[in-house]
DNA sequence: TTAGTAATCGAACATAATGTCAGGAAATGT
DNA sequence: ACATTTCCTGACATTATGTTCGATTACTAA
C-alpha cells in the first residue's frame, strides 16, 4: 500500500479512537476528526463515505485481531470428542484477545451503546454459540433453542461490559466460566 | 390542557409511532415528523427540544402503562413470605401489559436497536431485579452478584425481542417461564 | 534519476437538517 | 367580548454533510 495512504488511514483512525474515548459516537462529527487528524475532507471522501463505515472498518480490524486464531483453531480441530471442553477452551482464547485490544474495546463500550459495532459483534459470538448449542446434547431445557441461542449471544457481551468496565480484574479464565455458568446455568 | 395543544402533542405522537414503524430511528427527521403530523416547526420545539426527547417523552408514556399496576402492587404487597412467586406474578403482569401495547412495542423494538429507549427500559426491569436478588436465598452461585443483576436485566430484553418478533405466540405465563427459567437456570 | 502515477490538499460550492425569532392568527376559558 | 395562551407562517442563522476541481506533493517503478 502507498505510504501517504497508510499515513493518512493510521491518522484517521487514531482520531476515531481517541475521540471515541472522549465522547459519545452520535457527538463525534467528521469535522472532529479531520481537525484531530490533519487530514483533509476530500481526502476522508475518498476513503470512508460515511462515519459509519469509517467505524465498522475499525470494528472489523478488532475482530480479525479478536477472532483470528479463534478461527485457525475451529477449523483444524475436531469438535465431536469433547465438544464442551473446546466450547470453553475458544471462549477463553476470545477474551484474551479482547484484553489485549483494551483501548479499542474500552472506548466503543463504555459509551452509549453503538449498535453498529455491537450488531457486528453479534455476529461473531453467534457463530460460536450457534456451533455449540446445535452440537452439544444440552439437558432437556423448555426454552426454545433460538431464544437459548439469542440468550448465549447477549450474555457474552454483558459479560465482556462488566468485565471491561471493572479493568480487566478477572483473569480470562475466570471470565470465561462467568459466561459459560451464565449460559449452562 | 388546551385542546389544541393536546391536539399536537396527539398529531405528533401518532406521526413518530408510524414512522418508527417504517424506518429506523436515526434516519427520521425532525422534518420528517412536522410533514407529518401537519405541526409547524416551532410549534414542535415549543414541546421538545429534541428527537430524543419526544422518544423519551413517549417511552415513559408506555411505561406508565406497563409498570403502573406492578408498581401498586409492589407497594401494598408484602414480598418477605413468598419472593419467588410474587416475582413471578410481576413478571407476567409485565408481560401482559407489554402484549396490550402492541404497536408501540413492535415499531420500537423491531428497528435497530435504540439505546435510549432500552435504557429506559432497563432501568425499570432493573429495580424489580434488584429487589429480587438482594432478598430472595439464592444457591450459592460464583457469578458475582452485580454481574447476575446486569444479566438478569438483559435477559429480559431478549425475551421481551423474542416475544415480539414471534408475534406473541406464547401466553405471557409462558414467556414469563422462559424468563425466569434463562435467570434461575 | 526521472517520468508517470497516485494521493493529498485547500477552497469553493450545493444541499439538507437543525434550531431561532417575530408578528399575526386562532382557539380557549372566564 | 376580552385577555391569554398557543399556534402558525415564513424568514433567517448555523452547522454538518458530501462533492468537485485544479494545484501540489509524495511515491513507485523503470
Amino acid at each position: 500500500m502507498d505510504k501517504r495512504e497508510e499515513k493518512t488511514l493510521k491518522a484517521i483512525n487514531e482520531a476515531f479512537t481517541t475521540l471515541i474515548n472522549n465522547k459519545d459516537y452520535d457527538d463525534i462529527t467528521i469535522q472532529d476528526i479531520l481537525d484531530l487528524s490533519k487530514v483533509s475532507r476530500s481526502t476522508f471522501y475518498a476513503h470512508y463515505k460515511t462515519k459509519d463505515e469509517l467505524l465498522l472498518s475499525i470494528s472489523n480490524h478488532i475482530f480479525q485481531h479478536v477472532f483470528s486464531k479463534s478461527l485457525q483453531e475451529e477449523k483444524t480441530h475436531d469438535f465431536s470428542k469433547d465438544l464442551f471442553y473446546d466450547y470453553k477452551h475458544l471462549i477463553v482464547h476470545i477474551f484474551y484477545h479482547v484484553r489485549d485490544e483494551k483501548e479499542l474495546f474500552k472506548g466503543i463500550l463504555s459509551n452509549k451503546v453503538n449498535a453498529l459495532f455491537l450488531n457486528e459483534f453479534r455476529t461473531h459470538i453467534a457463530r460460536f454459540v450457534s456451533s455449540y448449542m446445535n452440537n452439544y446434547p444440552i439437558r432437556v431445557d423448555f426454552i426454545p433453542l433460538e431464544l437459548r441461542k439469542s440468550l448465549a449471544v447477549e450474555n457474552f457481551i454483558v459479560v465482556l461490559k462488566y468485565w471491561v468496565n471493572d479493568g480487566y480484574k478477572e483473569t480470562p479464565e475466570e471470565i470465561s466460566d462467568y459466561y459459560i455458568k451464565s449460559v449452562i446455568g
